[in-house]
Order: C-alpha cells, then structure tokens, then sequence
RNA sequence: GCCCUGGUAGUAUAGUCCGGUCUAGUAUAGGCGGCUGUCGCCCGCCCGACCCGGGUUCAAAUCCCGGCCAGGGCGCCA
C-alpha cells in the first residue's frame, strides 16, 4: 500500500484536548489506531496518541468515499492522520466524537502484534521486553515515563533553584581500581579502559571550583546482582556540595523527595490514577535511625547481625514492616562505608555516611566526604587499595579540597517509588541486567 | 554465582502430580463473512502451540538427565 505524506499537515490537537466545547469545529489529529470496532453500518476508530484516546466515528453513509475506503484499510497500530469535525455526543464516555473528512496513513503495522496493546491479555514482563517498542505504546508505560520525566524535571527545578550546577563527567575511566563494583572493561584505541559505575571521584574533585554540582546520568555495574531492584545499566542523580556536612545534604535530601512527590502527585494525577497508585507526600523531617537503632530494632524482631556487618537483604525487609515509609540510616560502621566517607571526629570506628530508605529498599546514600588527604590515603590502605592507582585524584587534594558532602539516588528505584511497580524492569525502557542486552 | 518455581498457538492460560482419554481444551489476538451507537461490541466459520538436546517406555506435553531462558529469593552491589 503506498503511504500518504504528511503535506501540509499539522497537528492542531491532541486527544485530550477534544473537547465538547469544540463542537463543530475542523481539526487535525495525529496518532495510532488503537482499536476498530466494526458495527457494519457505522465503524469506530479509536485513535491514540500519547496524551490519551479519543474516538474517530464513521458513519457509513455520511462520510466520503476516499474516507470509507482509507478506514477500510485500517488495522491496529497504523500511524494516521485525521482531519475531521469535532462532535459534541451524549453517547460515548467523554462526550465528543471526530467525525473525519478526510483521513491520512502514515505507517502500518502487522496485523499480528507480539502483544495485546489493549490490555485484555496482559502478556508477562519477559514478553513485553522483548517486544517493547510496541509494549512502551501501551498507555500505562507511557503514564511510567511521564512520571519519571516529571520527578527529573521537578529535581532539575529543585536543584537549579538552589544554584547547582548541572555537570557531565567521564563515562569512559582508566582505572579499574576503585575497589567495590565490577566494571565493564571496554576498548579505548589501544588501551583498557572502564565504563565508570559512579562519578564519585570527579563531582569531589568540582566542589573546588564549582562548589555545587549534580549531574544525572547512567553508570555501569557488572555485578552478578540479579534482582528486581538492580540493573547492570542505571540512571544515578549526583549531588556534591562544597561546605557542607552529611545533615546538610540529609535536609536537601529529604525536601527534595518532599517535593517530587508533591510535584508528581499534582502534575500527573491522570497518571497515577491509571497506575491505581496513590502517591503519599511525605512530613519532614524523616525519622532518622542509627545503625546502632536498626541492630537492637531488629534484635526485638529476632533478626541478630553482629556489630560492623553490612545489613543483609531479609533484615531491610523486616524493617521496612515497622518503616514502611521514607527514613535515613545514619552513623554507619566506618568499616561497612566507602573510603572517602569521612569517619566522625568523635568516634572513628563510626561515619558521616547514611542512607535513604523507602521501605527495604536504599533509594539513595551519602555522606560527609573525607577532605584530608592523609587521612583519605590511611583509608583506601585500610579498605586493601593502592594509593597509587588514585593519583590524580588526591592531587587534588592539593590544591585546597574544601569540607563538601553529597549522595546519590538511583532513578530507577525513585521511579519503582512513585509509580508502586515491584520490578526495576518496568520503569526501566530498555532494562539492561546480566541476562538482557536486547532489545 | 547459589536455591526454589516455571517454559504449551502472536498473547495469556488448562492439561503435567498419577504416561495412553490430547486428533492438546479455553480466552484473546489474527483471517473471512454478517451487523448503524460501539466503548472488553456482538454472532458464525477458519487459522494457529507442547523451549532445545539426550534418555526411559510398546507409548512422553506428562517421567529422568543436561542445556538455554524467565519469575521470585539469596549472595554480590567502593
């Protein structure tokens, strides 16, 4: 079949924007054949785009001849064009129909679609993601993303506000040395190089020039994690404040979770709705445990970790029943934190370090950095690491580090928060974990 | 990487325990035909599947072994 060209076609409305009080007038509208419901003597076409539905009514009889014999043609998913008159109706649920004039097929589909689009016969994750350039059309993963844009919109705002500066650093790093994390190793002209998994280092090495920075953007685990709340490819968002401490950044923290949450649940109403999620806009301050607090909480629980010991999986769960909502976990053992979480003056074998949690899960963590030189070098050689391999980043230390602070949250997981989904995978558009590299 | 569970038409499921009744059931999607107010439209007809490899057996979707993949859990995750 030969394809229409757009012309001088342009879209005057999207679907929601059809409403009764257009009665009468011509619009152009654009999107995908959602569904065709055949009555014989009369044809409705649902057309979608991705503000929503609205139905595009055929009466055999009233309309042209071309329109006839183009909706004739007509199958899910073909990517059309409508010129037609706006019905104010009592019949159909929104009140307004598109009576067309003329109408145009831009794309076609298969008449076979890996999936059911609308949503009669939910086909399982593994389904989805192997068909998701067709699964992402599917109005309750658009509502997803929709929320994802929002809170990374609210975030930018919040950050902005504040006078952060946005920054970009190496997704592409030298040394594998870092401790912790597997990397991927990747090819770089004749050298080993790394795909980075944090840009920790570097955002310290900006508190002395640009003071405060964020960066959003993806990191590289090559982790063996296969769960539902790890992914090999994720999107982090960075923070690092130059004079600042742990409880500074804590409070930043929690008022910017206050207000995506707020931002969210007010600009994406529909969405939520569709979701059937209801998004709770959490009271500040959030409660605050000590580590020491979540041992004896969970000893009460029958739950026993020894002193030091990072917290495991099934005790997170445990206590995400008595802290089902937002709380931060602060003064870590020194030794269960990262090298450059700086260790309290009052009491080394404890941190500066805490985490965020929503329920059992860590949505992001942070802390006090470590801006003496000596003592950051005593560190690495306490966590097993080779000073040497972190060269260029304790010259910077040289050259005046100031006390800073920061944390990152995994988008991802922040997503899974304001949507209620359970798998990582279903915020995630083209999820990426040990097993899945396509699509 | 380990443990548990699973893999049946495009999709989602029944059947598997206890081998033969399975020529593999159902829904939905798809094809054809009919229908002027549907909105999970309806009605009729049709098409379409046992993950891969090996084994046991007269006989395997069903039992056994190996592999691959998926879901959940664990570990790992500076």
């Amino acid at each position: 079949m030969k394809l229409d060209a757009i012309g001088d076609w342009r879209r005057t409305h999207y679907s929601i924007d059809i409403k009764p009080e257009l009665d009468g007038q011509e619009v152009t509208l654009f999107g995908w054949v959602q569904e065709i419901r055949d009555l014989g003597g009369i044809r409705f076409i649902i057309l979608q785009d991705r503000e929503g539905t609205v139905q595009i009514t055929v009466p055999r009889k009233k309309v042209s001849a071309e329109v006839l014999s183009k909706t004739n043609k007509l199958q899910k998913r073909y990517s059309i064009g409508v010129k037609g008159i706006v019905r104010k109706t009592e019949i159909t649920p929104r009140g307004v129909e598109v009576i067309p004039k003329e109408i145009k097929i831009f794309g076609m589909a298969s008449p076979q679609l890996p999936l059911d689009i609308t949503g009669k016969v939910p086909a399982k994750l593994e389904a989805r993601l192997e068909a998701r350039a067709l699964d992402l059309c599917r109005e309750e993963n658009i509502a997803i993303f929709k929320i994802q844009h929002t809170a990374v919109e609210a975030i930018r705002d919040f950050l902005f506000e504040r006078g952060f500066i946005e920054v970009h650093t190496p997704r592409i790093i030298a040394s594998a040395t870092e401790g912790g994390a597997a990397l991927f190793p990747v090819d770089y002209f004749e050298r080993k190089a790394f795909l980075a998994q944090s840009p920790q280092l570097y955002k310290e090495q900006l508190v002395m020039s640009l003071e405060k920075v964020f960066e959003i953007g993806p990191f590289f685990r090559a982790e063996e994690s296969h769960t539902r709340r790890h992914l090999s490819e994720f999107v982090s968002i960075d923070i690092e404040q130059a004079f600042a401490t742990a409880e500074d950044v804590m409070q930043l923290l929690e008022q910017l979770m206050r207000h995506v949450c707020k931002v969210v649940s007010e600009k994406c109403r529909k969405e939520l709705a569709l979701l059937n999620y209801e998004l709770k806009i959490p009271e500040i301050p959030f409660k605050r445990l000590t580590y020491d607090m979540v041992l004896e909480d969970l000893k009460r629980r029958e739950v026993e970790i020894p002193w030091g010991e990072d917290i495991p999986t099934p005790a997170f769960r445990t206590l995400g029943k008595t802290h089902p909502y937002f709380y931060f976990i602060t003064d870590w053992p020194t030794r269960s934190k990262a090298f450059y979480i700086k260790p309290r003056e009052d009491n080394p074998e404890l941190c500066e370090g805490f985490d965020l949690m929503w329920s059992w899960i860590e949505l992001a963590s942070g802390g006090t950095r470590i801006s003496s030189k000596e003592l950051l070098i005593k560190r690495l050689k306490e966590k097993g690491l080779n000073p040497e391999s972190f060269k260029y980043h304790l010259q910077a230390f040289d050259y005046g580090m100031p006390p800073h602070a920061g944390w990152a949250i995994g988008l991802e997981r922040l997503t899974m928060m304001l949507t209620g989904k359970r798998n990582i995978r279903e915020v995630t558009l083209y999820p990426r974990d040990k097993f899945r590299l396509t699509p």
